[in-house]
DNA sequence: ACTATTTCGTCAACCACGTTGACTATCTTA
DNA sequence: TAAGATAGTCAACGTGGTTGACGAAATAGT
């Protein structure tokens, strides 16, 4: 695994995915923590962006990102202990508790977004234009139908 | 982040590698229950990769995956529960307890190869063989430096 | 208007996978 | 031979997931 078998080409394609996922992700998170958010993990960022401007409930949420109403609920409960999200009651629904991103939360969403366009900037650097747009294209065309299933912890045990 | 903001190019990278090592892995276990082996888990195909075929022990295989030996133990008893792993006692060292894989565990770990050939190959079908290669070529320049940290729930929590 | 159903949130129990700390047994070294 | 390093295990805990059950509140049907 380590150095691929040349008669075993397939092997080394989801390595090279998933090696080049955690760099982006741990180079973020790295970045992220300087920045003053060192509590944000990497499901986080992906569950505030779920949640949106708009706020949603957990089972909604829940839906977004492909996992249980309870899964989404004691999400919600991390990142509302470290000041990401809140929970506020719905005046129309007395079911339903609104979920929203704090400002604390839009702030490390905003950090993410620069952050990720200037590590993109730095693959544009040492792989060219062409290339870094021919890559997403090409990741596009093959992984759409699995463009929204986040429920990342998912597929790796549970 | 469904429909990724333009003036935001960096957030579509990182979401289109995970979305095509989940294609392909989801791809891969789908076809492996299939084969007759359902309760191999994403996870594990690394593990048994890691064991190779010398075998190891249970601290030398966590110094490979990069998590603790109590981890690596762990999912080794996991292994070992399915019968994709057996464990030895080692001759030479009354401590040491060799994991090795089983006649199962290798033939999960050939099928393996051979299904991540063949969805490699349906990438090359449809993007052409020069976009894979240059794909491979560029996640392997950028992300060379994490070829070995498998510790992959490790990034997600924990 | 009253019942029946659906929906939302939560609790509880459980599983997979990770962590650190402590401990025993064994091997190695001074 | 005593001292130190190493292998494996146990325990407690944290994160993230699951299913099942349940009460409270909204909605639908008669």
């Amino acid at each position: 695994m380590a150095t691929p078998d040349p008669a075993r080409p397939g092997f080394a394609l989801p390595l090279l995915l998933l090696a080049g996922f955690r760099t982006l992700i741990d180079d973020l998170h790295a970045e992220l923590a300087r920045e003053g958010h060192p509590e944000l993990r990497p499901l986080h960022g992906f569950v505030l962006q779920a949640v949106g401007v708009d706020g949603t409930t957990a089972t909604e949420l829940g839906q977004r990102l492909g996992i249980s109403k309870q899964a989404a609920g004691k999400t919600v409960d991390r990142l509302v202990a470290v000041g990401y999200l809140e929970r506020v009651d719905d005046p129309t629904d007395a079911r339903r508790r609104l979920v929203r991103v704090t400002a604390r939360g839009a702030d490390g969403l905003r950090r993410s977004a620069e952050i990720f366009d200037r590590l993109r900037a730095q693959w544009v650097d040492t792989l060219g234009p062409e290339r870094v747009t021919a890559m997403e294209d090409d990741l596009g065309t093959m992984a759409s139908a699995n463009w929204f299933r986040l429920d990342v912890p998912g597929w790796f045990g549970g």
